[in-house]
DNA sequence: AGCGGATACAGTACACCGTACGGAGAGAAT
DNA sequence: ATTCTCTCCGTACGGTGTACTGTATCCGCT
């Protein structure tokens, strides 16, 4: 369950690749297949949103839906790529932004789509042990994004890292408030659990004088509406300010990191990448 | 392994911050222990650091240790109990910022810090699957972000954001770092394969018309150090750029969450809590 | 029509996981 | 010396991913 079919050059690299952007038409030599790979991957995620992603399993999923454990990997090689499938399955159903709509506009639009889709997924937040996938979806949210930013016109790399900024943040914000309500949904629990809790640790260990920062926030509120539905977007505003304040004075404190000088000059678009020392990550592991 | 003590109100929670906060002194009535809990804690952060984190199980960490595997269990009720007890060991390496610098300069420190420690254990950037636990060297570190983040006199909602902002970015940050050098370190390839792989995926599925932003930033270096060692400063200066603005002028874009009207006038600090509908997060997830 | 062969399905098995249970032995308190 | 508590750990149980193998199925060919 570690990294999967990262390595691109792989063989099991390769076969991820082809089975995200091409699934094989089942050959018609043998019996018919039973079920579709897309049935697969919906009820791999039908699993996951029912019961978790902690019982997410090959044998719940083949029990989902009506066949053995071991059926499933004639439609899979291995349940990595089963999740991969599901992750590309989940970034499917964004929206596109509208391409009149000045950047800023479209880079919030494409990160309210994120939020959207994590809250709606919450086992996409287990996603960051892995490499996001090489999917078409996931690639095609990313272009849209890369390009909302690239309307800024601030220098390439600058692009790339505020672009990862933005996927980071959603991503954060999402991780926090899903394990929040997924820990409070999982036991009834607040108001006497709270009082009891408070008795074993708050009038315990916690001390007033050596958290004094701590205790200030939280007697004003401030730990409130930290996981509350928009909370995010503070985050977000404050992240598009300093893009804002980067586009109109290219002098602020943060250096653009490549825009002057490298080592060879590149051409511009249209042309076929040469490069010969990488490639897009594209996912960038947020 | 889901969200182990995570109800403070349990008794396993209970047992749990009781462990964290002063571990028992092992008593003097049957054998003497042939380990310590501090013992069995580093122990099991070798073997993670040594193996990886999905190579870390109960057998190995009490082979490594020379003892047998349901040994550990008179040390740690469990597995998630141990991973709490390693992220909480993980935080008490960090060094304090001097508390007579300007904000900034305090919530940069933190920033390096923390990043200097997720670089250091990369096994860390698995404990989102947690809540942060309620350690005292992990409230320690919160403390002094909090303090400083005070500093900028914005209201205390505002600072709490502010706060979980950074420590998220750090941690994304991270998190894309260490995924990508622990999967170029874990199999050494880059020249040939890349090759082979472009040939695979960037020549047959890669489309110039359909990702024409990635491929313009990539042909431009924009994804050449976006994971580099300091790279993510760039997010970090955009970040407390924000809050400079913030502070310099507070009718910015970003609107203060609570600063202005609210229920009750709370009080200020020094007395006691007397909330009654809940308890500082502290960790706050990142 | 009949057959050969490729293929889907699934049963069994293996290694590994976390950990519940219970027994054996150690060592302090009585 | 006895008793009682506690450590250590062997065994075992239910779970995981998946390799291997056998069997039933169905298409394409002759």
């Amino acid at each position: 369950m570690d990294e999967p079919g990262a390595e691109w050059g792989t063989a099991e690299g390769r076969a991820m690749i082809r089975l995200l952007w091409d699934p094989p038409t089942p050959p018609a030599r043998g019996p018919r297949q039973r079920l579709t790979l897309d049935q697969v991957v919906t009820g791999a995620i039908e699993v996951a949103a029912a019961h978790g992603v902690d019982e997410l399993s090959m044998r719940k999923v083949a029990q989902h839906l009506g066949v053995g454990a071991m059926s499933l990997y004639t439609y899979v090689p291995g349940k990595d790529e089963l999740f991969e499938l599901m992750i590309d399955r989940a970034w499917a159903g964004r929206a596109v932004p509208d391409r009149s709509l000045p950047w800023r506009a479209q880079v919030e639009f494409h990160a309210r789509e994120a939020w959207a889709m994590y809250r709606a997924n919450p086992w996409l937040i287990h996603s960051n042990l892995w490499r996001m996938p090489m999917g078409p979806h996931v690639l095609d949210a990313q272009e849209d994004l890369y390009r909302a930013v690239l309307l800024t016109g601030l220098p390439e790399g600058t692009v790339g890292r505020i672009a990862g900024l933005v996927e980071s943040h959603v991503f954060g914000a999402a991780r926090s408030a899903v394990t929040d309500t997924s820990m409070s949904a999982r036991t009834g629990v607040t108001p006497d659990d709270y009082w009891e809790s408070r008795s074993s640790f708050w009038g315990t260990y916690y001390s007033l004088e050596r958290f004094p920062a701590m205790t200030r926030i939280w007697q004003n509120g401030g730990f409130d509406e930290e996981f509350t539905d928009d909370a995010w977007e503070f985050g977000l505003q404050l992240l598009l300010d300093g893009v804002e304040r980067l586009v109109t004075a290219p002098d602020a404190t943060a250096p653009p990191p490549d825009g002057t000088a490298d080592d060879t000059a590149r051409p511009g678009d249209g042309t076929a990448p040469t490069r010969a020392d990488g490639d897009p990550p594209a996912g960038s592991g947020a």
